[in-house]
DNA sequence: AACACTGGTTCCATATTATGGAACTTTGTT
DNA sequence: AACAAAGTTCCATAATATGGAACCAGTGTT
């Protein structure tokens, strides 16, 4: 926040985005405590959110997502914009890799598989999208928990660390540590854990202002990707996604702004 | 719109909305024309809102709803709001009627059931949410389409009207008469039209704003729910919705203001 | 190549508009 | 009944949003 000229916009929108995150209905003195503002201003604010419909008052006053929001939620586009920006890196990097690159966003308890694109080889090139995978065997996984997309300890208190194969992932204590490595790493891999014989690797993909929003996937048969070829994607696609990143034109001024 | 001391707001807002409820992207220009804002006041608050990731901006400078939104939308908690205000309703309703009472939001290409109460008989107490029935042999369905949430012709365009039964209405012809009947009456049935032997009613729920955001049926055996019976509910259901729709306290103030 | 055009951002003087303290309502609690 | 807590409204003040103009790319067009 702190955009010159929008005060009051930065401030409405800090209140919206509380409403939209915390998981129970939040009342106006609790959001008046968390970002300090005087009660008049936020009441103020919080009525022109309502009658935008962006936010909903419920017969006890706490405040809810409002219908405007509802309504996008539900109807059907919701990754539309993610795949849209990044559909070009992923074809950048199944050009680079031949192998099937995977756009993935947090979902509810599982992975959510949004984009896809095919390799060159036939093994491996079955579509994904719509498939949703546990987090704790999935690379696209490991990568939401290292950079706090989703909460470790949330997760881990809601689900158990089923087994997929011999090689899966089953102890919060190993969890813990194979993500403070991917978090160092700033890639997550998973070799036949998953699925004997699928190896895949994942990183991270930020949005305009530089939060991890999403996470690109490639995955073959754990024989074509050895050692060796993980190490030359774990090299090559970082910086795909970094030039990708660089809006064509007047990006760069934007850039401080964010 | 048009609240005091908060202009921008409302503005800003109008932009938002305006970015959920476009199928495609959308750019700073066309928004401009829209809503006959100057250049520069329009890209100071998308800027500020994109800050805040309710906006996202891709590559090519489009905008799309942003990550704060479409982590809400995939959290899995869309309906709870809705739900949540409306459940003392549905336990009156089904109180009165001791027949099943449903609550429904528009989905994508179908009604989206997110929320239930039991009757008191056995016959017809089958649990529907998560289901999804098409707009056109739901009384709630034609309540969509009456109030708009729901655009008839779109729907038309992208649906065959598949029967389900005998009674099921597949012509448009038919349908947009039976839609202007709604309309009139405020209230919407089917008799058979989904399902041999099933009769439901359904009626339009309003949010803060007065506007239409959910719909909640009643339905039972067709056996049951003869005409006096489906008039009684149609006479007394209106009446208890109102009354629900009253907040309890400073609501009345507040009336006025949306 | 030079030119006009379109889409977008930045600047800055101006006064409109957001601000927040205080007063006021309403509800719940002891 | 009196008190506390949550929320809304009021209003004088100045801080903040405003919008015209200048500016900066890209993208055709001749």
């Amino acid at each position: 926040m702190g955009n010159p000229g929008a005060q009051s916009i930065d401030r409405s929108s800090a209140l919206l985005v509380s409403i939209l995150q915390s998981t129970n209905a939040i009342r106006l003195a609790d959001l008046v405590r968390i970002h300090q503002l005087p009660k008049s201003t936020a009441s103020r604010m919080l009525a022109s959110l309502e009658s935008a419909e962006l936010v909903l008052r419920d017969r006890d006053g706490l405040f809810h997502p409002g219908p405007a929001i509802t309504r996008y939620a539900n109807s059907g586009r919701i990754g539309t914009s993610v795949i849209a920006q990044f559909r070009s890196l992923l074809e950048a990097i199944a050009a680079l890799t031949e192998e099937s690159v995977n756009l993935a966003i947090p979902g509810n308890g599982s992975v959510e598989l949004i984009d896809q694109i095919d390799g060159r080889y036939l093994l491996g090139a079955r579509n994904w999208i719509g498939t949703t995978i546990p987090y704790h065997v999935s690379a696209l996984g490991k990568i939401f928990f290292a950079y706090e997309l989703i909460d470790l300890a949330d997760y881990l208190s809601q689900n158990p660390l089923t087994s997929f194969t011999t090689k899966s992932i089953t102890s919060a204590d190993a969890l813990e540590v194979e993500i403070k490595k991917v978090r160092k790493q700033g890639f997550a891999t998973i070799v036949d854990e998953l699925e004997e014989g699928l190896t895949a690797i994942a990183f991270p993909l930020k949005g305009a202002n530089d939060k991890v929003i999403a996470a690109v996937s490639i995955s073959g048969p754990s024989t074509r990707m050895q050692t060796p070829v993980l190490e030359g994607i774990a090299r090559s696609v970082p910086k795909l996604i970094t030039s990708h990143s660089h809006r064509v034109s007047t990006a760069k001024k934007r850039k401080g702004a964010a």
